[in-house]
DNA sequence: CTGTTAGCGCGTTCAG
DNA sequence: CTGAACGCGCTAACAG
């Protein structure tokens, strides 16, 4: 109940019919300058404001777009949001954020409700996205872009990046700084990319002549919680002189936790992490890691969705963006 | 273009009016038991769901609730935000989430835009305010509430902490410990809590017969790289032998800038922030600070819009929550 | 360049 | 308890 004036009233008062007011509104061709200037006036002077909803009833779009985060707190998933919102502020769409919880069910009670006519399309990161829900997203045809997917071969459009030439880039700089016993901590089990990310850490130590020890590889959740204990673990029984993240919040907590036994970082320990989160270049030290382009994941993702609910086909259904090192100073020669 | 089934479709195929699916989709009464359980099936069965576009035309209510918060990437916000999501996941209302990024021209344009129709009522999270935001807000009749405002003064409903008690009790923890030489890290100085919060150190520190020394009070904003320079000039300069700091983001800065003076905390130096947030419980060591009850300021202030939306009064147009200290890991007895 | 006609899909009168 | 008609405010299509 925002903006009592109508279209009428305005049409009215302006001496022209509704439908030009409309046109003129909404910036369409088709009326002289005169007119345009005298329904602006109108408009300006009775307070004018289209109704959404009357808007949205006719041309059956909502002028909104839906976005499933795994979590409201996570910078992983608020990068993505931020370059999704950067891109969307040019287009004429506002964005709905919901959290799945890391819950499957949840995950598709919220698309199910979404796709329900709320919003014209979807971005989903890191979704679950059991076969079940796709089937739902397809039969709605709903414009939907998965952001970095668990299961590569999701049947949608979808962005990821290079997970193994990343983390064998980032295990390469260890190595050439004269690592031997390089530990590594997993994330995730139900993420297809935690084992292309080992991958590529096993195969740089392999071309390496580096042994991957098994004892010096350990699994945890994507939480600095979890990186803090299982590295504290792995460290102290193993005596590692380096350890590679699977994520940022894992390296930041293998870090205190390294702290905590007493060592000093660089100096006594070196760590990389994966993702380059705002906390990696706010901490002390700096961390050293493997640059996901989050923000720009989220553009991407973003303008695609744009021109599928444009109605147009998409150039591909599968973009993999590239990844990139970035040295600051969680990494050093191991001691002497 | 979500839905293709309409309601007059679904009372075709159960063989009554469109009032009564109406009335059984919306739980309404009036409709017996087997009727309604025929509609419930046969809607079922075609798939229908209800046009909210339609619905939203009629009822003058879009069912949106509109947030507008400093930033998508500060966990202050976002903690706020999630007690909100929290209240409003049992209201029938989706949330609408958009960033005015300190600026004060973008903040009036986000709300000029969203209270144009689009939501059913507006949350502010300590929004700069401008005279004439405010007049555009009652104007338009527009629910809505402040969250931790700039100025406590604002004719809003608005919802604040109890700043002053909660830095007199941080406070008066250092000073039970013993440290007498206490630094202050103010935070922005756009914001009225800042000089309240000040005063609740002033208060105690004067209580205790302690000195407030002029050098050791420096100003900064709200972010962690401006804590870690301020406190690091503040520091290496003036001796102190504990800090209080305005925001947990200014106490984590300045903990990294006393381990990069080589001190080691709580042995040497001891630390209070402001907050509470994740990051505070996150860190290593912990960080002993003055909780604000953010979780429950969202979700009293979104119980507080939506009965608002509803067309009921408030109680009160003004609720103080209460603040706790957490005691953690970075304070101890001042170095002998 | 402008006006007319006809709904979009729903909820809300009223009668029955 | 149910049905028929109307209209919310806007815009697509066409006519002028």
């Amino acid at each position: 109940m925002a903006g009592r004036v109508t279209i009428a009233q305005v049409a009215e008062e302006a001496g022209v019919s509704a439908m030009t007011v409309s046109n003129v509104i909404s910036g369409k061709p088709g009326a002289s300058d005169e007119t345009r200037r005298r329904v602006l006036e109108v408009a300006a002077k009775l307070g004018y404001r289209p109704n959404q909803a009357a808007r949205n009833l006719k041309t059956g779009r909502s002028g909104l777009v839906g976005l499933i985060a795994l979590d409201l707190t996570n910078q992983y998933g608020l990068e993505i949001l931020r370059g999704v919102a950067d891109e969307l502020a040019g287009a004429e769409q506002e964005l709905l954020v919901n959290a799945s919880y890391h819950d499957a069910g949840r995950e598709k009670d919220r698309i199910e409700f979404l796709a329900g006519g709320l919003v014209d399309g979807l971005l989903l990161i890191a979704p679950v996205l059991e076969d079940e829900t796709i089937e739902l997203l397809r039969r709605r045809k709903l414009p939907c872009v998965v952001i970095d997917p668990r299961r590569l071969d999701v049947p949608l459009p979808r962005i990821t990046v290079d997970n193994y030439h990343g983390m064998r880039q980032g295990t390469q700089h260890l190595i050439d700084l004269g690592h031997t016993r390089i530990a590594y901590l997993r994330g995730g089990e139900d993420l297809e990319s935690t084992s292309i990310r080992f991958r590529g850490f096993q195969d740089a130590m392999r071309l390496a002549g580096l042994e991957v020890a098994e004892e010096l590889v350990a699994t945890c959740d994507f939480t600095y919680a979890s990186g803090f204990r299982t590295a504290g673990r792995l460290i102290s029984e193993h005596r590692p002189t380096a350890l590679v993240a699977g994520a940022d919040l894992l390296a930041l907590g293998a870090i205190d936790a390294a702290r905590s036994c007493g060592l000093t970082v660089p100096n006594d320990f070196s760590f990389v992490g994966f993702d380059d989160l705002p906390q990696a270049a706010q901490s002390f030290p700096g961390l050293t890691t493997v640059r996901q382009p989050l923000h720009d994941m989220g553009q991407k993702a973003a303008l695609a969705l744009l021109s599928l609910i444009e109605g147009q086909k998409l150039l591909m259904e599968h973009m993999e963006l590239g990844t990139e090192l970035i040295i600051r100073n969680s990494t050093a020669a191991p001691p002497a």
